[in-house]
DNA sequence: GAACCGTGGAT
DNA sequence: TATCCAAGGTT
């Protein structure tokens, strides 16, 4: 039967050719939880230094309960997707606090908690509590589309339950979590998205992709992302030896970060920038725009981010009233340092005022 | 159900 | 350079 031999191959294989990887050492439910928000749309090798140091500073879940928000989004700071820091510090408090330190064990109670979803969810009560669900990801979809030859569009929801529903019935149910992990390692190492090893593949004998060198259509995924350009026009306000800074809110990329004061213009910078109130206040003092940075390129998944940066130093008279309601603090370099930042401004500081607004 | 949310590496 | 996409989740 084409799925006894899926499971039988796959497992052998995975015996001789799993990949060694830290949160494999010991599992236990915190560290496999970690492990899998780090792991979310991210590579093992962007995530890997993160597990390190986020087990290092948190050792158990309540010591990232008891920490301050503050701390654990500038641990994450660098990894994207920032509602996953946010959720994960969310999710440790419910664990830490109302559930007596303690994970749930099932794949339903899992998914009740934040930022565990479907896939996070199987993937923990499979590795950690030995549940035969199958954990649905990218690689998954990619393995099992080429392998059964399966067309339908995985960026659809309804994709999801078929390829659930196929999963169930070929998990091997003595050693789920096993059996997830190898569908990984194989989607990883060796199924991959482009130029897949066929060569080497241990289910090359049944896979219908190969037979019908269909493996680059497969999976099929129809949706196309629109990217938008955007001009943010940075505006640095100094006053000494400190500098303004406000926390991003909800609605908008980074939440929860920091950056600068922010014009943003439809255009590449011009004199719209003259209509900024608080700008405007700040020449009346007398205060002028001292220099402006190159144009800084940054490219989010739905953004093309295009920023210039100007420094304009403040006279201290009067200074409070015109930035009162718009978010800004003055902070000193070494407060800086310490604040969750985006790539952007981490960029901008590091790079180009390196030496002169932040002590190297 | 579709859009949104980051960053970096590979091709 | 442009595109894809990587152990997805939330709204």
């Amino acid at each position: 039967m084409e799925e006894s031999i899926f499971r039988s191959e796959l497992m052998e294989w995975y015996q001789t050719s799993q990949r060694s990887l830290p949160w494999r050492e010991a599992p236990n439910a915190y560290s496999c939880w970690l492990s899998e928000i780090i792991l979310q749309q991210t590579r093992v090798a962007q995530g890997a230094p993160y597990y390190a140091r986020f087990l290092e500073t948190y050792p158990t879940v309540q010591d990232l309960a008891d920490a301050p928000e503050e701390e654990v989004m500038r641990l994450w700071q660098g990894l994207g997707y920032y509602s996953r820091a946010r959720n994960l510090h969310k999710c440790a408090k419910t664990v830490s606090h109302e559930m007596n330190n303690t994970f749930p064990s099932t794949y339903a109670g899992l998914q009740k908690l934040p930022g565990i979803g479907k896939y996070t969810a199987a993937a923990i009560a499979s590795i950690v509590f030995n549940e035969a669900v199958p954990a649905v990801d990218g690689n998954m979809y990619r393995v099992f589309a080429r392998y059964f030859g399966i067309q339908t569009d995985i960026a659809s929801p309804k994709a999801f339950k078929e390829f659930f529903e196929l999963g169930a019935t070929i998990i091997d149910s003595g050693k789920p979590g096993d059996f997830n992990q190898a569908v990984m390692d194989l989607g990883a190492t060796v199924c991959t998205p482009k130029k897949p090893l066929c060569d080497t593949c241990p289910l090359a004998s049944g896979c219908h992709a190969l037979a019908k060198g269909s493996q680059g259509d497969l999976p099929v995924k129809k949706k196309k992302i629109k990217v938008r350009e955007r001009h943010l026009n940075y505006i640095v306000i100094r006053n000494g030896d400190k500098t303004f800074m406000r926390k991003r809110e909800a609605g908008d990329v980074w939440q929860d970060l920091y950056d600068f004061h922010l014009i943003e213009t439809e255009k590449p910078t011009d004199f719209d920038l003259l209509t900024d109130t608080v700008l405007e206040s700040l020449i009346k003092t007398g205060a002028s725009l001292a220099d402006s940075s190159p144009t800084f390129k940054h490219v989010l998944s739905h953004q093309r981010l295009f920023a210039r940066f100007y420094i304009i130093e403040a006279q201290g008279s009067g200074l409070d009233e015109i930035l009162q309601n718009t978010g800004l603090k003055a902070y000193t370099d070494q407060e800086i340092e310490s604040l969750a930042k985006p790539i952007l401004i981490e960029n901008y500081l590091k790079k180009y005022l390196d030496g002169r607004l932040l002590l190297a």
